[in-house]
DNA sequence: GCTGGTAAGTTACCGTTGTCAACTTGACAG
DNA sequence: CTGTCAAGTTGACAACGGTAACTTACCAGC
């Protein structure tokens, strides 16, 4: 934990200090326990300093999903790249990596989800592709399309990772999932990439026509 | 839209007011939106008149969390009723009437699922895991077990609403989903249930070894 | 019909928060 | 030395959640 000059009249980073302090009262308290008054005081700055560097609170929290979004990131390049022997491995990694920092920082999650922001983790979205498409290329899943695969996949880790958040998971009264968020994200993606295995069915795209018509669809920037 | 006496000095039913009052600022707003002083506002009653039937706002957004729960059940016993000519177009239905539910009340989604509560949502999940076993034993959806068919299903379709509703999907930028969320699920529904078709991989389980031990152990309530 | 009790209103007040306005400090360029 | 300006400061305001004390309407029991 760094610190910072107590004793000058002008703190020196003020901005990244308040973030941490954002930090730090989200992981106490959840979203709506970081004020501006109350990183200010972590930061021992008058309760109106913070706004010299954050137009307004929203911007303060953008600013602490933005953080949490480079975070995860890192964590999923990491993931991805630490003994991942094939395609295959590599989503798993990814989407274990996902749901257990979603548990590690409750708070930090449901706030990076609970703001809307245009373009952020497009990132990590488009890596998530082209995984997708290598492991349909290497043969491990079924295709047809990578970027519905890479739907699918999205969506279950990321609700997987919100009902474990939110509580609603890990009690195991319903479903019988492990209390381990870890291990049930093992147990779904597992089963998940079973069924979708290459091998499982054959060629088989019944129900997909509509989507290769809407992928086929360029997609507008902006 | 029901009115309440305005000239009469109680209310009548201050209760229901405040919590349709909630669901309207809930509606325009957002969670942070409702307060107890708006909907008193709204109610014309004085700011404090709802603290006489919500302990605190906390009371309060429960109340309407709960509501929405009521409802989305409703709307999901409709959805599986109506033309339901198997358990997995029941399956199907469920899963598309909780995306549907939640983009049309984006605020009661955040709302209900930002607060953990026991127990909730437990009626629907039990409802989930007989529909998975009455498609397994249809020979509809591969085996072999219908809590782990169920977890996936619902952390698919959580995910997939969320991101929905948090307009990380709906642009069509990484994934090329629809734009619309309904063709959105009814894409990633028939994916699925394509993948997990029973007559897709002949009886393999090899992955699920863990999950079959941790089902085995009772339910405990409270 | 009176009367006491209680649920459900009211006003008054307190502490906290976000945000604005106006002022001050410190560093730096010329 | 002197402006300029970013980055601090104090002080004020309205909105919020919540408590306390009071008032009103209703209802049961006599």
């Amino acid at each position: 934990m760094t610190t910072y000059p107590t004793d000058t009249y002008h703190h020196g980073d003020l901005r990244e200090a308040s973030i941490a302090a954002g930090l730090r009262l989200l992981a106490e308290g959840g979203p709506d326990a970081v004020t501006i008054r109350g990183v200010a005081r972590i930061a021992h700055v008058s309760h109106t300093a913070p706004l010299h560097h954050f137009a307004d609170r929203e911007a303060l929290l953008d600013a602490i999903a933005q953080r949490g979004f480079d975070r995860l990131l890192d964590r999923l390049v990491a993931a991805a790249e630490e003994g991942a022997t094939s395609p295959i491995a590599q989503l798993r990694a990814y989407g274990i990596a996902c749901v257990e920092e979603a548990v590690a920082n409750p708070g930090l999650f449901s706030l990076m989800f609970a703001r809307a922001r245009d373009g952020i983790g497009e990132t990590a979205g488009h890596r998530l592709v082209e995984l997708c498409a290598e492991a349909i290329d290497a043969g491990e899943l079924a295709g047809p399309d990578p970027q519905v695969l890479s739907l699918v996949l999205w969506s279950t880790v990321h609700g997987l990772a919100s009902l474990y958040v939110s509580r609603y998971l890990g009690q195991g009264f319903v479903t019988g999932e492990p209390a381990d968020a870890r291990a049930g994200a093992e147990v779904v993606l597992d089963s998940l990439f079973s069924a979708l295995a290459a091998d499982a069915h054959t060629g088989r795209d019944t129900h997909l026509a509509v989507t290769r018509r809407r992928t086929a669809t360029k997609r507008t920037p902006r």
